[in-house]
DNA sequence: CTGTTAGCGCTTTCAG
DNA sequence: CTGAAAGCGCTAACAG
């Protein structure tokens, strides 16, 4: 068979647009690497040129075929991100961060969601990496084995977000939990609190979550204070969980006079409860949340909280590997900090 | 220059992985297409022969060139998801659906955020078709003609999500926010409530916003009613603009029975304007929202309102884009439906 | 069950 | 400012 016929055979197969690279440059009447050179915008192009081929383009719906333009290259323009969810809005922020700094670069997020399960994120990173990414953005440290040697060995850009309290692999951006959990019990102290509570969700997909008890407890430890009661659900964090966990400690013996949430999904819950059980929003109970919400500082009584600049971190991320975009020698972490909002809620 | 040192030139300029099949197919002592066959697993392969590949592959941590092998195959599995924003986390649940329908078929979705911007929105679908993914999946009609364009003659399969009141460009996946529209204006007059005021957001950005606002005002005026008063807020949907325009609506004349939201976002912030004024939910004022979301359900009072599937559109799309990878002949349309959701506040 | 050959559509390099 | 040649890393097609 001739190379001829063997060209039509597959062109038949693919379903997309025909229209090539060397279509263009026939009908323009000129080479297919000036057409190139048009359309990347490298290198001069007569002006006369450059307006047959960009006529040519035009009438033909000519789409630049950005996989072959990749293996040519071998630069991509892909940026693969790994999320655990979207039901958090949290993550969606940061998503959000994320394309607000890929802006109008022309770079695009491939993106896997690992639903909290390493072994997803293996297997994602896999085939994310197969896209050969400029670079990889992830979230957390708790990668598998696999995982950090595939993230390791590829030489492309990794930031991990989120979180900056373990050495990452490339670059964390992030903020301090420990620190926010710390922060949050000194403020609450200062407020004349004694009687803390907690409610909380599931630690072992939220290494973050606990990590800010963790910060909480050690610094009312330092205060002379200790939790007086805690509950914690095992699934994720919701407004309804919230709820069942103030309910839950609020049935429990000793009636705290402030309670922390792992977040504010969770708090807002808790605000909806003490509506609903008719508990006087900071006179006879306080609450303090994580996140600083739009929806906890819509609330009637604004919720106390924390607040993480979670679009700040995939933006950040995002130009810091955009202007950097060979790994260094050095790890770098980046701290995006967090404010006390202080809210009505306590 | 001879071509082996050509090689080593590229090769130091690229960052990634510099293990290719060759290298694999080297150590295990086969043939480049044998590696390929073992990684895609097709075509029988003796095991003997897929055991050494894969001791090559492993300890070589060969990673597969998703780039090359859609270059030679014409087949690419990546997606084309455009959504006009993340901060709605209405559309982050279809992405989540989206994500959830894919599963672990390997495809991956390529994310662009139009933020509303029908320009944006060209822009994003000529980087993505650039990618030549498999599909193209967007919300809603609203296109620019190039966009429409390039669409219609990529050959892949292009589903448009949300709505199914107009001609899709080939499948459509959503509901009729007319019906909705209409249903809410039975339902409530149904229960008694004849003066109807509504509170909502930017139509402009919203197309189907506006279009349940003219269901509702359609099917009032079949009962003989019509809105009493109504407030629009131009910026997009909020909890505060909810709260803004409620409260806006309140301080006008004419005092409703009942308000309609443009959606759940708005309604929430209605809810919390209720308990800030003291106004009884449902007795004094009954609410009704769109969307069902959870927040609204965890309210002291679960918001009344209307179930969009939003998670079941994204999911329903993949699995339907998957099933039949080839544009029919003839345009689809899929009814996702909706319910109405009770409540207690209406 | 395995291999050889010939591209996929573009961009790099080197030469005008 | 423009072009010819070579090849990116992989897979389809055809043989064996």
């Amino acid at each position: 068979m001739l190379a001829e016929q063997k060209r039509h055979r597959r062109r038949a197969t693919q379903g997309n647009s025909p229209v090539t690279l060397a279509d263009v440059a026939r009908i323009a009447g000129v080479s297919e690497i000036t057409v190139s050179r048009v359309l990347r915008d490298v290198a001069s192009v007569a002006a006369g040129t450059r307006k047959r081929v960009l006529a040519a383009v035009g009438d033909t719906g000519y789409v630049r075929n950005q996989v072959a333009g990749t293996l040519a290259s071998a630069t991509s323009n892909l940026v693969g991100v790994v999320i655990p969810s979207l039901s958090n809005i949290v993550f969606a922020d940061v998503l959000r961060g994320i394309d607000g700094g890929l802006g109008p670069s022309g770079y695009r997020p491939v993106v896997g969601i690992t639903g909290y399960d390493p072994t997803v994120e293996e297997t994602l990173v896999g085939s994310l990496l197969a896209w050969k990414p400029a670079a990889m953005i992830i979230v957390g440290f708790e990668h598998t084995d696999v995982t950090r040697r595939w993230l390791k060995q590829s030489s492309i850009r990794v930031a991990e977000l989120m979180d900056i309290d373990s050495a990452p692999i490339d670059l964390a951006v992030g903020l301090s939990h420990r620190a926010a959990g710390q922060a949050t019990a000194r403020h609450l102290v200062a407020r004349g609190y004694r009687r803390f509570g907690y409610v909380g969700h599931d630690w072992n997909t939220d290494r973050r979550a606990r990590l800010r008890w963790e910060g909480l407890v050690q610094a009312l430890a330092e205060a002379g204070l200790a939790l007086v009661d805690q509950r914690l659900n095992d699934g994720p964090s919701s407004t309804q969980a919230g709820r069942e966990g103030l309910a839950a400690l609020l049935r429990g013996g000793e009636r705290p006079d402030v309670v922390v949430f792992s977040n504010d999904d969770m708090a807002v819950g808790g605000v909806f409860q003490c509506l609903a059980e008719n508990i006087a929003l900071k006179h006879e109970l306080a609450l303090f949340g994580f996140n600083g919400l739009d929806i906890g500082q819509a609330l009637p009584m604004p919720l106390s909280t924390v607040r993480s600049n979670r679009f700040r971190i995939g933006e950040l991320a995002v130009e810091h590997i955009l202007s950097r975009p060979k790994r260094g020698e050095t790890l770098e972490t980046i701290d995006t900090g967090f404010e006390i909002v202080e809210g009505a809620t306590a």
